[in-house]
DNA sequence: TAACAGCCTG
DNA sequence: CAGGCTGTTA
């Protein structure tokens, strides 16, 4: 416990997440259980347990990787890591830094081992035995250890996708059955889940299968150890007991206090890990010379992926708390999953955000920054995502006369692009306009900044957080800070919560692509968009406006704008209506049935050319006939002289106010253009 | 009186 | 296409 923990290096809480005294509602489940024990009972037995509780520890740094390998005050973990490295050096596996630092809470074992071989293997089984015997596992002991490695990764690997297979659609039906079962030792949440035991179980055999693979790992180890000098092997060996047995402990209670979530994310972490840990130990048999600097490497490596995977993956998820991670974390977080991102939006100050932003965050922004930015300051509204549309994606504005510069059905995302950008906006569209819609709207997004895992499971729950964010970022700007973020952000118990949920907040505001979904602002898009639409509708309703204009934050002014945009159509159209009647009375046409629209009519083209600029859009029949059937009117009033009334156009307009016919569906696309 | 349509003007 | 103005309507 009281190894070297400098967490208040790390993120500002980090004292109170191992204080009781302290109510820090980071990460509540952290605090002072299994992971900061464990972190301070380091033992070598579990370099895979290292590791996992490293990525741990360093998911709660604020700070990211790299400060694992360079950071040279404050990175505990660094010295940690070195420190289990070099302990491994002098003393084999047997030895824990741990025990260095250690204060010997509980120096009671004193057994010599005279076989490290021997004590080892009891060690690990032992925790295997511990892990077997929790609830929900069944007996995975029976398998025998004598898989080879490769069988092992396979197993994990496999049982890893499986349980990412398992976890989608459950996912969905529990969250919205009002959420899954926590199972949260603190949670009373008794209806828990078969699947939930499931994924338990395959969980269980996963790490059952790492702590095989650990195990050979750690005798090809010790070989190369004893070769070296074993005469250093026993020194340690005591302490480490002492310590390492509390870290089995750790580890059983760990798996079964009901964390599967994130003992899915370590061990998936972990599984990658191991292979490099594999590698490395093969190597270090070659390279025995080398082998403390090799290991200190490849476990940094290791480690520092480890790191990136969760802290990149929460952090830049729309929460920072993976789906997993919210379904296991607490009933609570289910059941306000919803609404809490209205509380997280509120809970947090751009002060917050902006003091608590890391340095990794606003390299991953700039990722999606675009070089003309919207300042925040431009935003005077209770909106959380602005909207000045980057004039980065635009029609009208920069060139009317290009062809679909959006393919009206192009489809540019790849779902395996993981970054939560990405998946924000394919999940907020998705779940907006369902999966079929078209994704054409949207801008081209940024190459995926290296994420490549298959993390379209986590999309919809980072579109949810992310959408949920979205719509609700401009109501929590003026709400006060409400107990129910506290609560959720609590439970989410992860440390990022905070800053994530007003680092959201900042990144939309700064980033244009997060924001692109919901407009405060007419863009030229948006005209072209409502010029199209008018070949079906001349009089569309304001809720058919907000029904097609989806991406559009609608506000009172927002809503007059598009009103006049169309007031305009029409003025234009019955000008143009008005003078082509008077041309065929000019023309002397007696017969109203000699007027027709067609395409080739130069009245349809000074509308095509005025609606449909680009020609890009074929006009629906359907308007040719409406068009022809407004000329009759005209030519009909004004041959019946009955445009000496003033208001003789509005008998007119009564008449084609009826003829509007529906908007297709792609309309409604955010973006359709 | 708010909301809207329409007309006029730039 | 936006803004100002007027008239209508609920």
């Amino acid at each position: 416990m009281n190894l070297s923990h400098p967490d208040q290096n790390m993120h500002g809480a980090g004292d109170g997440c191992l204080e009781d005294d302290k109510p820090d509602v980071m990460f509540p489940c952290f605090r002072r259980n299994v992971y900061d024990e464990s972190l301070s009972s380091y033992s070598s037995g579990s370099i895979i347990s290292q590791l996992l509780r490293k990525t741990i520890h360093s998911a709660r740094a604020l700070d990211e990787s790299h400060f694992y390998l360079s950071s040279s005050g404050g990175a505990d973990c660094s010295q940690e890591d070195q420190n289990s490295v070099s302990s491994k050096d002098s003393t084999m596996e047997a030895t824990s830094p741990g025990a260095h630092v250690s204060t010997g809470v509980n120096p009671e074992q004193e057994h010599p081992v005279p076989d490290h071989l021997q004590a080892k293997r009891a060690r690990v089984e032992n925790i295997i035995r511990v892990m077997a015997g929790s609830p929900n596992s069944r007996q995975h002991g029976e398998i025998e250890k004598a898989d080879t490695d490769a069988k092992d990764v396979r197993e994990s690997r496999e049982a890893y996708r499986e349980n990412k297979r398992k976890q989608r659609l459950p996912q969905h039906q529990e969250h919205g059955a009002g959420g899954p079962a926590s199972r949260r030792p603190g949670s009373s949440n008794s209806d828990s889940c078969n699947a939930k035991d499931e994924e338990c179980h395959k969980l269980k055999e996963q790490l059952h299968s790492m702590q095989k693979l650990l195990h050979q790992l750690q005798e090809k180890f010790l070989q190369v150890y004893n070769q070296e000098d074993p005469e250093q092997n026993g020194r340690d060996e005591p302490e480490v007991n002492a310590q390492r047995d509390p870290m089995g402990e750790n580890l059983a209670s760990h798996y079964m206090s009901g964390e599967e979530d994130f003992d899915r994310k370590t061990s998936r972490a972990s599984v990658e890990c191991k292979g490099r840990m594999k590698a490395a130990g093969y190597m270090l048999q070659r390279e025995s010379p080398n082998l403390q600097e090799t290991l200190k490497q490849e476990l940094s490596r290791a480690v520092n992926d480890c790191v990136d995977r969760v802290f990149k993956k929460a952090t830049h998820t729309g929460l920072d708390v993976s789906p997993e991670q919210r379904m296991c974390s607490s009933p609570e977080v289910h059941i306000s999953m919803v609404v809490d991102r209205k509380s997280q939006a509120a809970g947090c100050t751009q002060d917050q955000l902006q003091e608590e932003e890391g340095a990794e965050k606003k390299r991953s922004l700039e990722y999606y920054e675009s070089p003309s930015n919207q300042s925040p300051q431009d935003q005077t509204e209770a909106l959380s995502l602005v909207v000045r549309k980057p004039e980065v994606t635009p029609l009208g504005a920069v060139a009317p006369t290009v062809k679909r510069p959006y393919p009206v059905h192009q489809t540019p995302f790849q779902f395996n692009y993981s970054t939560s950008l990405h998946d924000s906006q394919i999940l907020e569209h998705l779940l907006k306009y369902g999966p079929h819609s078209s994704f054409g709207g949207l801008p081209c997004i940024p190459p995926s900044m290296d994420r490549t895992s298959p993390d379209s499971v986590d999309l919809t729950w980072d579109a949810i957080a992310m959408r949920s964010k979205v719509t609700s970022g401009h109501l929590g700007h003026h709400g006060r800070p409400s107990a129910l973020g506290a609560v959720t952000v609590d439970n989410l118990c992860l440390p990022h919560v905070k800053i994530e949920c007003g680092e959201l907040q900042s990144m939309a505001e700064r980033n244009p692509y997060m924001s692109l979904n919901i407009q405060e602002g007419l863009t030229p898009s948006h005209l072209k968009k409502a010029k199209l639409m008018f070949f079906y509708t001349r009089y569309p309703s304001s809720n058919v406006l907000k029904t097609y204009f989806p991406d559009v934050k609608f506000n009172r002014c927002i809503t007059s704008q598009l009103i006049k945009w169309f007031s305009n159509f029409r003025e234009f159209y019955y000008i143009q209506m008005e003078k082509f009647a008077r041309q065929a009375i000019a023309d002397g046409v007696s017969d109203v049935k000699d007027i027709t629209v067609s395409r080739d009519s130069e009245l349809f083209r000074a509308l095509n050319m005025h609606y449909n600029k680009a020609n890009d859009f074929h006009v629906p029949d359907r308007f040719l006939e409406v068009a022809e059937i407004t000329l009759h009117e005209f030519y009909n009033a004004i041959a019946d002289t009955k445009d000496s009334d003033p208001s003789w156009k509005k008998a007119i307009y009564k008449v084609i106010c009826k003829l509007d016919s529906d908007v297709p569906e792609e309309f409604k696309t955010s973006s359709y253009l």
